[in-house]
DNA sequence: CGGCATCCATTTTGATACTG
DNA sequence: CAGTATCAAAATGGATGCCG
């Protein structure tokens, strides 16, 4: 069963090897939003395979890049969750979400699953953190039909999926496209929540906080980024700090 | 043939449908340093076969991704060079050659191919830009058996095959494990230096700009032993030739 | 030759059935 | 729930064929 691999000593190469087969990033990605059951990730991941998530998970396992654990009674259920390596390529695969939130998003087809934890990580790993001391807060997004929250909680930020336990410091309600069109450059905030396509609901002033850390502007983010010809956008009318 | 899909609206789902199948980064990875021909790419990815290669081509043509280009006579020959959002994705792959720098990088084995244009492509996107403003400098890079060079123009870099045409400023000679042993953190730079395992040659001052450009740190590193000016430095054969 | 298209032997995969 | 076993369909890789 000697791995199929591309032959090359190169960085790319290798590493295309080690997690360029198919399912394997859709699984860090699953893994991202924190540790998941052998079931959990069947139902993430419609199409998979069973036999082909265990070959992956056992491979990722291999190369320490996720980690197999049995939780505490009375949990005790086993679950995957990423490890060394694995977080690290987490944050690795930022730019390539965000290339494709400009470059491989167009609109949403009929057949496409979603859920709102997607854009959630990668906007959940967007957010400056240091803007983000002694800010306690969570934002819930009720995308289409799917909802998820972000904790903010001094310095660190979780995206989840669901309505946000104990109630949200500001709700964001929209479609997918509205949504996913603000990064994209396709979706004028101002615009969008004028005609109500985008609405936020809370405390003026929370809203205010809200709107002061999203990563509205993708363009000089991730690692570097010299922005192409875009157009250039305003963000949602905040009062600058 | 109707493409499969993981039929997720997700940025990084969509992404990896688009330029997730095999080969297809590495046509990047080839293209990203320049312009190539059918051929080129052909010798440049062995196992891709002809039929694959092709179509991939052609796929990443209608995205817009890569363009084919006629050049003008004499030359006359096609070429296929990346376009629009290839060039930005080229750049969006550079945090997981990092991350393959670090983890997935281990020891060169015997059957695999290398070329120095692989390491030089990700050193030159890694530069500091900035520090780039008034230096025209050529780098030469003899890493095992094979050679390279780097550009450096005023705000520009760029990676080649082959050794400098008009002689370098400095010329970097060196195996492969002690080389991409530096921005993995298993070799420490003054020490490969000490003891002859990696060689610079070139005018102190040339040298010393040289070192300040080279991103040799990727992140923090544990044991960080920053490459200040070396203390033992070779000053043999002259720059040019 | 450069630039593909065709034809097969192998691998990978996807879907389902089955087990502790 | 957490996987294995099995098998058909799809993707890949090699070798050739073709055409300017």
């Amino acid at each position: 069963v000697a791995k199929r691999s591309y032959g090359q000593y190169c960085a790319l190469a290798r590493t295309l090897d080690l997690i360029g087969e198919r399912w394997t990033l859709l699984v860090i990605r699953e893994l991202a939003a924190g540790p998941k059951r052998y079931s959990d990730l069947l139902d993430a991941l419609p199409g998979v395979g069973t036999s082909l998530l265990a070959d992956r998970l056992k491979h990722l396992e291999a190369k320490e890049i996720i980690r197999r654990r049995t939780l505490p009674p009375p949990a005790a259920s086993t679950v995957y969750e990423l490890f060394g390596a694995g977080a690290e390529l987490a944050r690795a695969l930022l730019p390539l979400t965000v290339w494709g939130v400009r470059h491989a998003l167009g609109p949403r087809r009929r057949s496409e699953a979603f859920r709102a934890e997607w854009p959630l990580l990668a906007i959940g790993a967007l957010i400056d953190k240091s803007d983000t001391v002694g800010v306690s807060a969570v934002y819930e997004f009720r995308i289409d039909d799917s909802v998820g929250h972000l904790r903010v909680e001094n310095g660190a930020v979780s995206a989840h999926a669901g309505e946000a336990p104990d109630g949200a410091d500001v709700v964001v309600v929209s479609d997918v496209e509205t949504f996913v069109g603000i990064p994209a450059g396709r979706t004028d905030p101002a615009t969008a929540m004028a005609d109500g396509r985008l609405v936020l609901e809370g405390e003026p002033d929370a809203i205010e906080v809200f709107l002061r850390l999203m990563p509205i502007d993708l363009e000089a983010r991730p690692t570097d980024v010299p922005a192409q010809p875009a157009t250039r956008r305003r963000a949602a009318r905040g009062p600058a700090r």
